[in-house]
DNA sequence: TTGTACGCGTTATCAA
DNA sequence: TTGATAACGCGTACAA
């Protein structure tokens, strides 16, 4: 700084005036600076603009350490982060160290705020970070959002849309599959729950049969899930799903005992990456999940916050997109026979 | 830091000592000043202490903008770089301008050295973070490695297993798809060439027929795969994969055309994430990209570099492990027809 | 509009 | 084994 000072004949305050644009100063010796920058290749110290302004320009994403796909909503903030002048760290948290974690992100000052994901209904990190003074902003919902920032997938419009766009085709009898995060560490989570509260709210305003299955995470899912339907709920023939990755297993079983799709049974899925659903035979059709919009919208909240822009409270609920396709739904089959178990 | 000097009844270089391991301190007065540390709750600064010892602690993750799916890779390097007492910051930076993300990384002291993914055969940014002097470590391989540390997924040594696996079942034909990315911003990505050139050496040296097919991105590639198979190489009875997309595609086309996978035709995915695989019915065997040691080894590497301790260059060949399962894999059929284009 | 000088919270050098 | 003190590079209040 001092030698882009001396090029440019000033001192090394009005360098810094120019470089963060704090004062006014004359277009000729801004112009001399910026060329003596320019020569010079300088680029002010990141650390030393850190002590002395008392703001790292860097945003922290925290995660469970387990969560092994961030997917495209990370790659989004980090990008909205970039463009607004901001970096992305990644944060991995312990489930049990959660709260030294907090503690050290707020007071090593390595970050200026947080984004939170995998937000429980209950989430311990929130009081931490508020006690703390931290700004952050979740990516989700705790049950209480009172005075609290949050950017989520509107699970419950919709849930609710998926509904009603199965009974507008005379679907009487419908399905819900969600993960059941019961014992790990997402116990709590929250997306789950309010998938099914919606699902069973808006299937009684309407009155329609709903079945419900929290089913562990993995592809075998879906054949489990095909079985509890003809132990359970035979009558049905419309699916919601919430489980990404029970559609494979789902289909396939239903493929090989003849069940079609979607003659015989009408699939949703909500919340999933689009292409996910694509891949399924037939493709799935899916209300995709606001991934880019979620993770931009967010560093954007979180920067605003920091930059005291705002004051309310931000708390922005981002429904699905419409699915693009209606493959694997169809109008009810009026007179189909329960659903069985036997392979052809 | 004063504040626990003072409670401790010691000067602040004292806590340095402690803080950072740095010289002896004698226990009582460590024990004093832990306490002191404890009791107060202090983290040092993280910007204070990368001015002063030049080091950040941090190092960066380079990606193309255009790359959405991080992955397990960018999770485990996370994870091993906190456990070495680094952060991980994020940098995507544009195709054109990744010169200047290069050196404002490096001039602004953000992070002491990079990580980069997508790496090309040509890489522009190899020759500017070795002008630059900024230590860094490849997650990939440019063409030629002089003295340059990496860490990559050995496709030479898989590709040439998968040929060996599917020889010794008798197979005379086989086929490889892998993503086409010219005219992508992807162009020169390496793994795609240096699979086709293993693919093609290892048929010859073994006499048998080989077709290759490079095909764009998405599901779609699939289908337009099997009809080029028909078209091109109807006498194929084995194939490998490195598109994943194209592997869902592949099945489903090939079961409406009644191609029984695997015993007309098998098919093997190598360097793909395991649960995709298992989502195609049948499941497709795959030579699991082995995402997660590749992450952490990567930043391993990095560190390492970063602390002095390794002379030598650090270049890491990771051949992806052996499939956990055979089940689109089978014997070649003797007498299957050729490969038609009409389904049933 | 520009310059001077202090402080930000550490680490590192040197002396005790 | 401990302490005093000078950097580290920048932002900013205040003076000119």
């Amino acid at each position: 700084m001092q030698q882009v000072a001396d090029r440019a004949n000033v001192s090394i305050s009005t360098v810094s005036f120019v470089v963060n644009d704090t004062k006014p100063v004359s277009p000729e010796t801004r112009a001399r600076i910026l060329q003596a920058i320019d020569e010079l290749g300088y680029r002010r110290n990141a650390a030393a603009r850190t002590l002395a302004s008392r703001h790292s320009h860097v945003i922290a994403l925290m995660y469970p350490l387990s969560e092994h796909h961030l997917s495209e909503f990370v790659t989004a903030a980090a990008a909205a982060s970039a463009r607004l002048g901001y970096r992305l760290i990644l944060w991995p948290t312990h489930g049990d160290d959660a709260a030294s974690e907090v503690t050290s992100l707020v007071k090593s000052g390595i970050a200026d705020g947080a984004l939170l994901m995998e937000v429980k209904l209950e989430d311990e990190r929130v009081a931490m970070l508020r006690d703390a003074d931290a700004p952050f902003v979740l990516m989700g919902r705790t049950r209480d959002t009172t005075g609290i920032d949050f950017v989520d997938v509107d699970f419950e419009t919709t849930t609710t849309q998926a509904v009603g766009q199965l009974a507008r085709l005379g679907h009487q009898d419908l399905a819900l599959v969600v993960e059941d995060n019961t014992d790990t560490p997402l116990a709590g989570y929250a997306p789950a729950a309010r998938t099914e509260q919606s699902f069973v709210a808006e299937t009684a305003a309407r009155g329609l049969g709903a079945y419900v299955a929290r089913l562990p995470r993995g592809p075998a899912a879906g054949s489990a899930f095909a079985d509890l339907l003809v132990q359970h709920a035979p009558d049905t023939t419309a699916v919601i799903s919430l489980h990404n990755d029970a559609n494979f297993g789902l289909v396939n079983t239903l493929r090989r005992r003849g069940v079609q799709v979607p003659r015989d049974l009408s699939i949703i899925t909500i919340s999933a990456p689009e292409r996910l659903g694509a891949l399924c035979d037939p493709p799935i059709t899916t209300y995709p999940q606001p991934a880019e919009e979620l993770g931009r919208r967010s560093a954007e909240a979180l920067i605003a916050r920091l930059q005291g822009s705002e004051e309310e409270p931000i708390q922005l609920l981002i429904p699905c997109e419409h699915p693009s396709s209606t493959s694997s739904v169809a109008t009810a089959a009026r007179d189909r026979a329960p659903l069985t178990g036997a392979d052809l």
